[in-house]
RNA sequence: GGUUUGGUAGUUCAGUUGGUUAGAAUAUCGCCCUGUCACGGCGAGGGUCGCGGGUUCGAGUCCCGUCCAGACCGCCA
């Protein structure tokens, strides 16, 4: 047996006990007759006492125990003299009697400690000495709960846990698919699944009405902070439900995530709103309304007045930014240069500042009175001390300038508090969405997405008008998840296939099996996926994903420390048949 | 594919207008220190300034190219 204990659970009511302790040695202080070293595992640090006088030849050994030794030491637990009180452990310690260098260890690159020195890419590079780090361990402690949670929720509401394959067809939309040449099969490829969807209808048709897995997906695209090429998701369908079961159901899985996990309790009914009302106040489909700054349409107030700008545009929006009319003229260049960046692509920003004393002061005063500004300032809800930020130009472009500039000034504001939770389900999203480079409609959740019967009259003639049974879960700012009711008409799935530009012939090579099982009775079905890494970051407060994940791929798709991808050598190739242009 | 920021000691960073032997903190090593817990004190070692080219009497600093990394846009049904 290597220890009697952890290192983080002895109390000063073991005082008195012979204890065997094994660990790592975090960090040791050598006080000259005396050194105290800590010891570190994954409970905790518990701290051990060397003495001189006592023992020197143990004294002179713990010396030169380094930084992450892995040692095993026996001694008598004894109440501290000066007690620390930061830590659980704090008002014990080791008196060691006898101490075993299990395995020595170099210096680390970086120090292992909660405030490291370390960058990103070295500690991506030595990954296993990170996640020995409290921060690090913390997080994945996070995602164990919360996916041990999910399932405990899933299995009381009779979901069951089926796996479906990994090794899969490429399809052509959507994403795009990581792929795996078959050795047996020279010249053809698997494809990695970017969700287990079609796999999870057929279990429908095959009567489990109530399916989940917490399952790996892949997607060959560029990363973000938030976006990984493999993820996990918490993939769930369910039959004989119409949308309202859905979210009611998903809607109870994250309130129990958030209760038992976090101990928040969320709002007993989330908030919904269409995706159309979401564009129109917030220009997004997955808006943080953890503050308000609400779009305003200022169209009636400032067009005609002769300002150019603005009569030409499409749309003008302005949002209300409180108590932040004594902005100095650097911060407003600041901002506008913000909104100029190409990734923004803003032309320019207008503002007003209504100032305490009751008068207006904006960049475009040559062209507006102190009563035309005042009637901005009511369009806006704004009062003296508010300052109001306009943008204007194409609706649809603007709208999407807009969200990026409200929630910059949220965060500016510090109106995101990682601490406060706010879901918010997205409803009724178009069907379709027109494609400029390809010409022709795409399928904006999936193409097996029902349309909403009282839109289907449109398919024809207005295509881009019709509305899905689609939804997503926001939550401050971040699409948790997202899902639909399905189609389960083989009638009607051909039909889609034809509206997005398949082919008879294709559709019947890509998805000929899911319409066939739809000709054997499918039930009506739907579901949704939340994205676990997303998920748990939101509930960690982080908006990146990858300390939610052991292993994670840096920015350019690679695993640093295994230094993958890597080329085949030529045998391999030789076998799969693959010849490199 | 694009925009942008960065690359200097093991690590995190500073380095002015182009000008002496490239600094700090931390880590490491040595000596001292019996109650530390960010221990303290004294000292030492540690550099291909990402790489290649150019301008110049002189380049960490300016220019060109290139590689790597971060954030973002495109992309992500």
């Amino acid at each position: 047996m290597y220890r009697s204990h952890t290192c983080g659970e002895l109390r000063t009511e073991n005082i008195g006990n012979k204890v065997t302790l094994a660990g790592w040695v975090q960090k040791s202080r050598d006080l000259g007759g005396m050194t105290f070293m800590d010891l570190r595992d994954r409970y905790g640090i518990t701290q051990l006492a060397f003495n001189e006088d006592e023992n020197a030849a143990l004294t002179a050994q713990a010396r030169k125990c380094g930084r992450e030794f892995v040692i095993q030491v026996e001694g008598e637990v004894i109440e501290r003299s000066s007690k620390n009180t930061n830590i659980p452990t704090g008002e014990i310690e080791i008196k060691v009697t006898s101490l075993n260098v299990l395995n020595g260890s170099k210096t680390p690159p970086f120090t292992i400690e909660d405030n490291t020195d370390g960058g990103e890419e070295l500690r991506l590079q030595y990954r296993y000495l990170d996640l020995r780090r409290n921060p690090v361990q913390e997080k994945l402690r996070l995602r164990n709960r919360v996916s041990l949670e999910t399932r405990k929720y899933l299995d009381s509401q009779d979901f069951l846990d089926v796996e479906t394959p990994v090794l899969i067809k490429s399809t052509p939309e959507g994403a795009r698919d990581f792929v795996v040449p078959s050795r047996m099969n020279e010249g053809q490829f698997y494809a990695l699944p970017q969700s287990p969807q079609t796999f999870k209808q057929l279990l429908m048709v095959s009567g489990f009405d109530r399916y989940y897995q917490i399952v790996k997906c892949f997607r060959d695209e560029d990363l973000r902070a938030d976006r990984q090429p493999e993820f996990t998701q918490i993939d769930c369908e369910m039959a004989f439900v119409e949308q309202e079961d859905i979210l009611n159901m998903f809607e109870g899985m994250i309130q129990h995530l958030f209760r038992e996990v976090r101990g928040v309790e969320l709002d007993a009914k989330f908030p919904r709103m269409t995706y159309a009302e979401a564009m129109e106040r917030y220009g997004s489909d997955k808006p943080d309304i953890r503050f308000e700054m609400e779009f305003v349409y200022l169209n009636e107030v400032a067009k005609g007045k002769g300002f150019s700008i603005f009569d030409n545009a499409e749309t003008v929006i302005g949002i209300n930014a409180q108590d932040c009319s004594e902005y100095t003229r650097k911060q407003l260049d600041e901002l506008t240069d913000w909104v100029k960046r190409p990734q923004i692509g803003a032309l320019g920003m207008v503002y007003v500042k209504c100032n305490a004393d009751g008068t207006f002061k904006s960049s475009v005063d040559k062209f507006y009175s102190q009563e035309d500004l005042a009637e901005w300032a009511k369009a806006a809800n704004a009062k003296a001390g508010d300052l109001i930020l306009v943008l204007s130009g194409d609706l649809e472009k603007v709208r999407k300038q807009m969200n990026e500039l409200r929630l910059h000034m949220g965060n500016e504001l510090g109106l995101r508090n990682p601490n406060v939770f706010k879901p918010l389900w997205v409803v009724d999203f178009p069907l379709l969405e027109w494609d400029e480079d390809s010409q022709r409609y795409h399928a904006m959740h999936h193409p097996f997405t029902s349309p909403k019967p009282e839109d289907f009259e449109l398919i024809d003639t207005d295509p881009g008008k019709v509305r899905a049974n689609a939804y997503d879960l926001a939550m401050n700012g971040v699409e948790l998840g997202g899902g639909s009711i399905r189609i389960h008409d083989r009638a009607l799935q051909s039909r889609m296939f034809d509206l997005l530009g398949f082919t008879k012939e294709e559709a019947q090579a890509q998805f000929g099996f899911l319409m066939s099982a739809f000709e054997y009775g499918a039930p009506p079905h739907g579901g949704l996926a939340f994205g676990l890494d997303r998920l748990v970051a939101t509930m960690g407060g982080s908006e990146s994903i990858r300390d939610y994940i052991a292993f994670p791929k840096n920015n350019s798709g690679r695993d640093v420390m295994i230094d993958a991808p890597s080329p085949l050598n030529d045998e391999q190739m030789a076998e799969l048949g693959i010849k490199l242009r």
